[in-house]
DNA sequence: CCGAATCCCTGATGATACTG
DNA sequence: CAGTATCATCAGGGATTCGG
């Protein structure tokens, strides 16, 4: 940061500008790419079981079990965390019905529904280009 | 093309349905979601330092003590292993200089160039949407 | 200069058992 | 049904050293 010029508006405006084209510096401190939101998103993907969850909540909404049963070989856990995360992020909503018993229902928020467009797109370009 | 059978063309074909917006299937096998291209790609971009260094060759050919010190922290290890997954997911291509002492000189791929175009888009949205 | 080989450690994930 | 708690395991990543 701060090679001379004064007006950084963020913390991580490096990565920002490479995002949309511009320079990054001459070193690039660890704070900063690992403060980088782009950084966080694409970190939370690459979790082992984000992208399948996305793709079922892109679906339909669903309830817990729900998922824990379309989703092959995860633990309750790891499925809790995934919710949690996603949701932490704003990109799932968490919806409890006090029934009995109780059930849970995950969907998609307005967010989450716009990441599956950038998303798709980079998807869509792995496929075309021939399976990595 | 569907007399009502519901054969699958690929091993991966549920995901890549998924990822142009299809239906996946009651439930998905965990080999499937593995063998994903999809999935594979958003994992490696999904490690420690594929998008900076990504980014750094975005922006020109770089030679391998010149990313070393770009990238503050990471470890020549971690460098030679990023750098080497990338090659072989054909996105950047290494070229050897025989002179004394060896240079060694890492750029993208018109792959990695066209993989940067989706990324950005990505990148774009979460600057966008407002740091997540 | 570039990178392989080795050792080690922490965080991510899995298995199981237990509650509101 | 939908979690939480706990313990075990394993892979990603870091430090160091050696070689072409």
């Amino acid at each position: 940061m701060s090679d001379g010029n004064t007006d950084v508006p963020h913390p991580d405006a490096h990565m920002v500008a490479a995002a949309v084209g511009g320079r990054l510096p001459g070193r690039v401190p660890t704070e900063e790419y690992e403060a980088c939101p782009v950084t966080h998103v694409v970190r939370m993907l690459g979790d082992k079981w984000t992208l399948l969850v996305l793709m079922l909540l892109a679906e339909r909404a669903h309830r817990f079990n729900e998922l824990h049963r379309r989703v092959d070989g995860i633990s309750q856990r790891m499925l809790t965390r995934t919710l949690r995360a996603l949701e932490d992020d704003g990109l799932v909503a968490r919806t409890v019905f006090p029934t009995v018993p109780p059930g849970v229902e995950y969907e998609l928020t307005e967010r989450g529904r716009e990441l599956l467009v950038p998303l798709s797109a980079l998807a869509d370009w792995v496929v075309r280009d021939r399976a990595a």
